[in-house]
DNA sequence: CGGTATCCCTGAAGATACTG
DNA sequence: CAGTATCTTCAGGGATACCG
């Protein structure tokens, strides 16, 4: 396929994007299932057929989805060898990685998407603690705020 | 008159993202432009104007999303008082606290999502020095790994 | 079981023009 | 400056049927 449709209209990527780690991170992860099958994938879900009954998703977009994700790389597609033409579909490291995102996204809409009393926790297998707030610290493990840090480029 | 309208079609809110934290994150500010402007916000860009010459988004898409990102309670309108009718978008607490997750969305996608080495850096204003990667702790702060935690519902 | 192949509908967003 | 209004295009995704 070719990268460049030219048609300016419609959802090329902007600039804006290109060049953003924060766009490319979730055009990489971030549309209406990926996410979703993701945290399957945490939950330790590998199957087509089980992606497809817990998320109620319709088997072409689970197909599509699944492709983008290896092409991507955050998920491996590997064969259960058990002669049938099963898979599994496991998270790569870089797949792996994004733990933490999802566990600052769990957080953040615990706590403010729902009106009630957050109606999830993340806690501890072994203890059943809650986890604490992911936050953002320096090399010393001193906690940062919004205005103690700057982006620079390298490149 | 049909019992159950359903209309199952298009963009309806399954109920696999109504009841997931991370679909509802997500659904609040994951959009195509509104990570964009809410990047902007945490680089200290509050106005109309500023939003549309940094972005290059299209003025309606902007009012848009402004609007979506105030009525989530993710940003603020404030009148400037210059005698204008100039106004300020300003993140709000919740906003604010969006900030380690969009640090993660950064971290990864630098370390991720190019091919050479990573572009760009976070680092402390005061020192110049790299950020640390954020992290998934327990209470006494010792790091979490994804075998480690498990997801419970409160309600 | 794990997909393909169609067909259709919808919403996000660009372009452009207009307004107080 | 800070939007509205209108028109159009396009990619995501549901529904359904079919396949090795």
């Amino acid at each position: 396929m070719k990268p460049a449709p030219a048609k300016s209209s419609g959802k090329a990527v902007s600039k804006a994007r290109a060049h953003c780690p924060i766009a490319r991170s979730l055009d990489s992860f971030g549309d209406r299932w990926s996410l979703l099958i993701l945290r399957e994938s945490f939950s330790g879900v590998t199957r087509f057929d089980d992606f497809q009954k817990n998320l109620k998703v319709s088997k072409a977009t689970l197909t599509a989805r699944l492709a983008t994700l290896v092409k991507r790389g955050i998920l491996r597609r590997v064969p259960i060898e058990d002669g049938a033409r099963r898979m599994h579909y496991k998270l790569t490291e870089k797949g792996k990685e994004l733990y933490v995102i999802f566990i600052a996204l769990r957080q953040w809409g615990d706590k403010w998407t729902f009106d009630g009393p957050p109606p999830n926790a993340v806690v501890e297998r072994a203890n059943g603690r809650i986890v604490a707030p992911v936050e953002v610290r320096n090399i010393d493990g001193e906690v940062l705020k919004p205005r103690d840090t700057v982006l620079v480029r390298l490149s």
